[in-house]
RNA sequence: GUCUUGGUAGCUCAGUUGGAUAGAGCGUUAGCCUCCGAAGCUAAAGGGCAUGAGUUCAAGUCUCAUUCAAGACACCA
């Protein structure tokens, strides 16, 4: 990385002048009129030195043009008030950066120590269709999978269906109060008997209690209703399946809580060993505050009065099982910022069983909104289902230009899939977002669109035209080809952030902007025309490049090339 | 009530962990197709980052208070 090889020249200077920093470090310049990198070091050292920084910059200055590398790096070395030191790349080692970048298939980008990881996204309950709401989860989800995958990561993704819960008694409730039978219950039903047998329960609470039982009898094997749960299960996951395959969001394992039951008895028996399971109320529950706690954290309700399990314990007890069959290094949640307080008690409970294996991590996603700020609603009240979305924005879509009606079927989905993805994946996983189906339909300016456009335009250049280069020469011709490749160089830097902070709209953003670099250089300069035939074939070698970048990095984004659009 | 998020241009959002002149898209205004795909490009107008105090050489980024909004707070997931 470009960021690394400035700092450890610069480490060299600052030895030398025996300067010291716990953290040396140089960045992408925010003044990009001003220099490339930039190194903000001066200050510190002026703090631990009592010097001015303009005088340790000027020392540093000096000290760098005694390093020989530095005549390779740097054009320019400045020193600017009140204490910035500015690098300016030359162009050679700009050049063989992206030479390197070329030669290999992940652009010699450096990976890390390979970890074996579970990944438990989407996390739709069966018995409820899916709806917008359960977008993000996909979405984001898919995205961090990749990008773990990209990095050499030994990746399992686990849809973990909520496939035993409550929701399962009240549809097998509903389904024998209204007599459908098993060979004819539709999808349909399961949809309109889930959120009507659901709002009378939060009337009705004998209705409540009947449907409780019914769960807790089917977690303990009552024949009839497992009969009943598979048929559920079957309809309700079919459909799933089909609406994940349309986003090309796929997984590894179709597991869900269910199949956390084997395992209950195994974790009743290691909290009792470790004496953590407490009577309360009938109930029992893990208590989990620990001694610095200042707030008071409610305990995981590990087993509900009339014998039940709840998430948390299959969440538990999932642990256990994953151990067992696929020894992660590490398990990665996504799931709705409502739900950080149940992550953080079973945490806790986990922590409390065995402090290391398994590392946890929750990463939450902020709520889809409507217009009004408040959680995405259709007029009618429910959350409009996904189906619906794909219809509408490639609707959209299809108005938005006479000739889209002739396009394929199949470069049809994967624009509205590039349409909702980007909308979705630039914005920060964490903040919760309006939903607005304007922007999602948007074919111009930031969105998906521009970038499988810039694609296009540019691979229709160079299938017109061969080069046959193995490098690039040491020039670099105008300023919006010396911004492109500079562009290019921050991939490393970037991709490596992105996967840090568990970040998709990191490369989403990067993406852009690359694209955006890429229409620049595109409208000043013409290939085709040129006569110039060595500037030709660098230009053709920069732009096969960049394209090559722009496949891969969509392809983190779970977005497809159309063939033309 | 306690806790958790969040408040950045008219609207929707970025903002690499504190740096030099706060960035995009949409919308508005003015330009660019006899030239590789105009779903594109160029330019202009438009915020000083909810408010107030503090820490720091340096704050949209850290601390505290106030305010507004959303969310969570044991037998749903």
């Amino acid at each position: 990385m470009i960021e690394k090889e400035i700092e450890a020249i610069l480490k060299k200077a600052l030895d030398k002048l025996k300067y010291h920093l716990d953290k040396l470090e140089v960045v992408v310049s925010n003044r990009k009129d001003l220099c490339d990198y930039q190194f903000d070091g001066c200050f510190a050292l002026a703090k631990i030195l009592h010097k001015s920084p303009l005088e340790i910059g000027e020392n540093i200055i000096e000290a760098l043009k005694e390093e020989k590398e530095s005549l390779d790096y740097f054009q320019e070395v400045q020193l600017l008030a009140p204490g910035f030191i500015n690098f300016t790349l030359t162009n050679a080692i700009i050049n063989e950066k992206l030479n390197n970048m070329a030669k290999d298939e992940k652009f010699n980008i450096e990976m890390p120590e390979q970890e074996t990881i579970v990944i438990d996204y989407g996390g739709p309950n069966i018995a409820k269709p899916l709806h917008v709401g359960h977008l993000r989860s996909a979405i984001v989800g898919e995205s961090i999978k990749r990008m773990l995958k990209y990095m050499g990561h030994h990746v399992i993704a686990d849809v973990h269906l909520g496939d035993y819960g409550l929701q399962i008694g009240e549809v097998i409730f509903g389904m024998k109060e209204k007599n459908i039978s098993l060979e004819e219950v539709t999808l349909e039903d399961l949809e309109t008997i889930y959120p009507e047998i659901s709002s009378r329960c939060k009337e009705d609470e004998e209705l409540k209690e009947k449907c409780a039982t019914i769960t807790k009898e089917l977690q303990e094997e009552n024949k009839e209703y497992q009969k009943y749960y598979q048929k559920i299960k079957e309809l309700s996951s079919n459909d799933i399946l089909r609406i994940y395959n349309y986003l090309d969001v796929h997984f590894d394992l179709w597991e869900g809580e269910s199949n956390a039951y084997p395992y209950i008895p195994k974790l009743t028996k290691k909290l009792e060993e470790k004496q953590l399971l407490t009577e309360s109320n009938g109930a029992r529950v893990v208590y989990v505050n620990e001694e610095q706690d200042t707030k008071e954290l409610p305990p995981l309700l590990y087993q509900k009065q009339n014998g039940a399990y709840l998430y948390g314990t299959t969440d538990l007890a999932t642990i256990l099982e994953r151990v067992e069959n696929y020894h992660p290094d590490r398990i990665i949640y996504i799931a709705d910022s409502r739900q950080s307080m149940h992550f953080e008690t079973f945490f806790r409970a986990w922590k409390k069983l065995d402090s290391q294996n398994p590392k946890l991590e929750f990463l939450s996603f902020g709520t889809v909104n409507g217009t009004d700020g408040k959680p995405f609603k259709t007029r009618a009240g429910n959350s409009p289902k996904l189906d619906s979305l794909f219809k509408e924005v490639k609707t959209a879509f299809l108005n938005s230009n006479t000739k889209n009606e002739e396009m394929k079927e199949n470069d049809l989905d994967i624009i509205v899939n590039a349409i909702i993805k980007f909308a979705d994946l630039q914005n920060n996983r964490e903040k919760d977002y309006i939903f607005d189906i304007a922007k999602f339909s948007s074919v111009v300016g930031k969105t998906g669109p521009y970038i499988l456009y810039t694609y296009l335009r540019i691979a229709s250049i160079l299938k017109k035209e061969k080069f046959y280069l193995e490098n690039l020469n040491k020039e670099i011709y105008d300023n919006t080809d010396r911004e492109l490749r500079l562009k290019m160089i921050e991939l490393e830097n970037t991709l490596k952030y992105a996967v840090d902070t568990r970040l998709p709209s990191v490369l989403a953003n990067y993406l852009y902007d690359l694209c955006v670099n890429m229409n620049a250089f595109y409208e000043k300069n013409h290939i085709n025309t040129l006569e110039n035939k060595e500037k030709k074939e660098n230009w053709l070698f920069l732009l096969t490049l960049s394209n090559r970048m722009i496949k891969s990095m969509l392809e983190l984004l779970e977005i497809n090339l159309p063939e033309r659009m």
